[in-house]
RNA sequence: GCAGUCGUGGCGGAAUUGGCAUACGCGCUAGACUAAGGAUCUAGUCCGGGAUAACUGGGUGCGGGUUCAAGUCCCGCCGACUGCACCA
């Protein structure tokens, strides 16, 4: 056959979707696969080559599923709210819902030209008041529950994009949008409270099937840390200033403490503080840094003692200084720590910049030059002197603590509550109201969805207000509750909502009277298997799991976690094997892929470049491998002879039918396709080969390249499509030779080959091995001390 | 700093439980078919010695170790990548 994918790519997939071959059938009798992938956000660059290699292993496998008769869910949608949309708008003055209703016109026409199985009837788009209607739905019930709060808060801002952004968001003190430098800035805002979920996200670890160093990563995430929680008294005032430290055992090496800047006890007593005024200077010097200058100066201590308060170690009695510095966060702990600085190397810096007491209490390590921070025996610490094991002496301090009453076991986490909000307006619409006498009013279930209202001016106000507080007839509304004139909340809800329930939403997309269907969500869920990016592994997948949870302890679906198995694609760099960028220029486009090469073509090359989770840069020469594959492929008809009967090939098929069949499994695409490459070679070696052979080796390609496997499968005359053929089975007794090649090693060393028949006995073995030519002289003279034989393998003399 | 992953030809990368290192693809070299080749096909291609062969020595970041046998296991370095990070 001449392959043409021009004249066949387009043919098939128009008859892939006349026939309705991959819609998913809800509650039919066939074993159930759910396989997803992270829908795309539609960008106005259209799709980037890295959205098909994350696609393409949930496609293949998808596919394979089908042909072992799975009912298999692979659905596709839009995660179309976002930044972009409507900063292009801004610049254009075009609505976002038009141009996001162009960019996923764009995406989808991309995407059905790369031939992807999805079964498109399910599609939808986050943006649209019919699905966003059940996020604020979800929402309400988060509401309802207490789950939603407000909170005056230093957060994260952006002066370019002029939004408050979440931690998530602006890592490393740069804005996620546009990578200009984060202030903080004090502001009320939403959030909601998913560190009530730390342990239950904790635990639902141990549910899943995660790679390793996803789990690690969420595992890492939420932080969670056990230690104690210790009182120290505020001299002369009776206050207590709680702390949270991980080595209570090291108490009486206490020699200060140290509060957050923005610690409100400090207001509290202002008028002890001599220095109040240096107070306020350094606090605002500490605003004026950005959260990215902070974590960049972690060599010089700053800070500022606070001058007529001090403390009283609650174990030795001494009365120690108290300082301000913003090495301690607010948001971690108590916003005030004790400080060992012979055991901290940042307590440590900090003495040596302050002049504070520096007290060993653990043996070991050269205090004159740093702090210790290894194990070793208590000193200089009366009850616990002499304990040499960690655990025992924080267990003995414990103790005394709460004996005491002045110390309690304590957790803490890193993880902070979700800051669920954005002052923008292309996003949903937070569905509360501030009535003045009522507070905090839900929008009616029944009024949803509230939505968006028609603007023409997309800016954001100024002081980081939403476009929505500009709208008079949006912003003023009764108050469900008492009928009187109230407000509504202007800011709208951040990115990661709408993809926080998604993969429930596939299961019943056009539900008008539900989020999803009951029944339907108990036939299709969990998530059988899902791909997507390292970079999701914290935000998304913490947030749809904490969301998912959270409708699961409410009854509202059937499993606790959302995800059975996950995994992840490594990038595609650019062929310089730099990060692709539109600044570098080394960006590649899958539709120029598509034109020049073929969709089979571009499919084949994303899964063979390389392990799928590592990055790989891209390299048109191999793409041109690929499609040299897949033309030896096509040709294969030419050869094919309905008598042929090579017991090699046949073994040959049979091998590389086991071969794919597993490594699909594991995700091993590059070998996968590598053995049909193999056997293209074998085949051609051999010059021919039968009907039912290439037939097994055209369903095996199938879930790759789909269209040439069609084209091939209607030349061989074979009935339907071959997208909804079975799966090749394989005999496993054709799978191994019954003669196969050994090494014969002398020493560890090569120094012969024979074949030998597997069935036949060691001793039989290594006494033939014995004969090979060139062993015997080999062997003159010496002892054989030991005679190994490995099954299949080799045959090594050990000898003297 | 903490956590995780990983170092294999000119390049992307293969290698069950330790068992012939470099499968498969790219690139390169030579040849065939061509008016032409950036198309296609055939052969060769880890490095060194050896005449092109037979044969032979070395070889998976570096240094040790365990073993008949190490890319794989153990110890110590060096380097890279990813995530988190003054987290008390």
């Amino acid at each position: 056959m001449k392959y043409d994918f021009k004249q066949i790519e387009g043919k098939w997939q128009k008859k892939w979707e006349e026939s309705g071959i991959f819609k998913a059938q809800d509650f039919i009798k066939k074993p159930k696969f759910y396989g997803l992938v992270e829908f795309p956000y539609p960008s106005g660059a259209g799709m980037h080559v890295g959205h098909i290699k994350a696609y393409s292993s949930i496609e293949v496998l998808a596919r394979k599923r089908r042909m072992e008769g799975y009912n298999v869910l692979f659905p596709i949608g839009y995660d179309s709210f976002g930044l972009p949309a409507e900063n292009y708008a801004v610049k254009t003055g075009r609505h976002p819902a038009d141009i996001t209703r162009d960019n996923i016109k764009h995406f989808s026409e991309q995407l059905r030209a790369v031939g992807f199985s999805f079964d498109w009837s399910r599609e939808f788009a986050t943006s649209t008041p019919e699905y966003y209607k059940w996020t604020q739905w979800i929402f309400l019930k988060l509401f309802e529950k207490g789950y939603v709060f407000r909170n005056k808060a230093l957060v994260n801002y952006c002066p370019h994009c002029k939004v408050v952004l979440s931690n998530e968001d602006s890592q490393g003190g740069k804005c996620d949008i546009c990578h200009s430098d984060v202030i903080q800035l004090p502001k009320d805002v939403w959030y909601l409270r998913i560190t009530d979920y730390s342990d239950k996200l904790l635990e639902g670890l141990d549910m899943v099937d995660y790679p390793e160093n996803v789990k690690q990563q969420q595992i890492n995430w939420i932080g969670k840390s056990t230690g104690a929680f210790v009182d120290f008294t505020i001299t002369g005032t009776g206050e207590t200033l709680e702390v949270y430290t991980t080595r209570c055992d090291t108490l009486y090496g206490v020699t200060f403490m140290v509060m957050a800047p923005e610690h409100p006890l400090i207001d509290k007593y202002k008028d002890q503080i001599k220095n109040f005024d240096g107070v306020e200077a350094y606090r605002k010097e500490c605003a004026k840094k950005t959260e990215f200058e902070r974590t960049q100066l972690v060599k010089e201590k700053t800070g500022l003692r606070l001058d007529g308060l001090t403390a009283v170690n609650p174990v030795s009695g001494k009365e120690i200084p108290i300082y301000i510095a913003d090495y301690v966060m607010m948001g971690y702990g108590t916003g005030a720590i004790m400080a060992v600085p012979a055991h901290d190397q940042r307590d440590y810096d900090f003495a040596k910049e302050f002049g504070a007491d520096i007290i060993p209490v653990i043996k070991g390590g050269n205090i004159d030059e740093e702090a210790y921070t290894g194990d070793g025996e208590m000193i200089n610490s009366d009850f616990l002197n002499g304990l040499t094991n960690k655990k025992d002496s924080i267990a003995r301090m414990l103790e005394y603590l709460e004996e005491k009453g002045i110390g309690r076991a304590g957790v803490q986490y890193k993880m902070k509550d979700w800051a669920f909000n954005r002052q923008r307006y292309w996003g949903e619409p937070i569905p509360l109201i501030h009535c003045p006498n009522c507070g905090i009013v839900p929008v009616p279930y029944e009024e949803l969805p509230l939505e968006l209202p028609p603007v023409d001016n997309f800016v954001p106000g100024e002081d980081g207000m939403s476009p929505l507080a500009k709208i008079d007839s949006f912003v003023n509304c009764t108050c469900p509750k008492c009928g009187g004139a109230a407000k509504r909340e202007t800011d709208t809800m951040p990115q990661w909502a709408g993809s926080s329930w998604y993969f429930l939403r596939f299961c019943d997309p056009h539900n008008d009277k539900e989020f999803a269907d009951m029944e339907k969500l108990n036939y299709w869920m969990p998530v059988d298997w899902y791909n997507g990016g390292m970079e999701h592994v914290t935000r998304h997948m913490i947030y749809s799991r904490f969301w998912h949870r959270f409708l699961y302890d409410n009854g509202l679906v059937n499993t606790p976690e959302p995800y059975a198995k996950r995994t992840y694609q490594g990038l595609i760099l650019g062929p310089d094997g730099d990060k692709m960028s539109k600044t570098k220029g080394n960006v590649v486009d899958p539709t120029d892929i598509v034109n020049e090469y073929g969709a089979d073509t571009l499919r084949l090359y994303v899964l063979f470049m390389g392990d799928y989770t590592a990055a790989t840069p891209w390299s048109e020469n191999a793409v041109k491998g690929c499609r040299r594959f897949l033309h030896r492929f096509a040709s294969l008809t030419d050869i094919m002879d309905a008598k042929a009967q090579d017991e090699k090939i046949e073994r040959a098929v049979h091998k590389t039918i086991k071969k794919v069949t597993e490594d699909i499994e594991a995700m091993k695409f590059n070998t996968a396709i590598a053995a049909m490459m193999s056997l293209i070679n074998e085949i051609s070696d051999a010059g021919t080969i039968s009907r039912s052979q290439l037939s097994a080796f055209i369903r095996i390609l199938t879930p790759f390249c789909p269209h040439i496997c069609e084209e091939m499968w209607a030349q061989i005359g074979e009935e339907g499509m071959v997208s909804t053929a079975p799966w090749p089975e394989y005999d496993e007794a054709k799978t191994v030779d019954n003669t196969v090649e050994i090494v014969v090693q002398i020493n560890g060393k090569v120094r012969g080959k024979m074949m030998i028949s597997v069935t036949e006995d060691k001793e039989k073995i290594i006494a033939d091995a014995k004969q090979v030519e060139r062993i015997p002289e080999l062997l003159e003279g010496k002892q054989i001390m030991k005679e190994i034989y490995v099954p299949g393998k080799l045959v090594n003399l050990v000898v003297r």
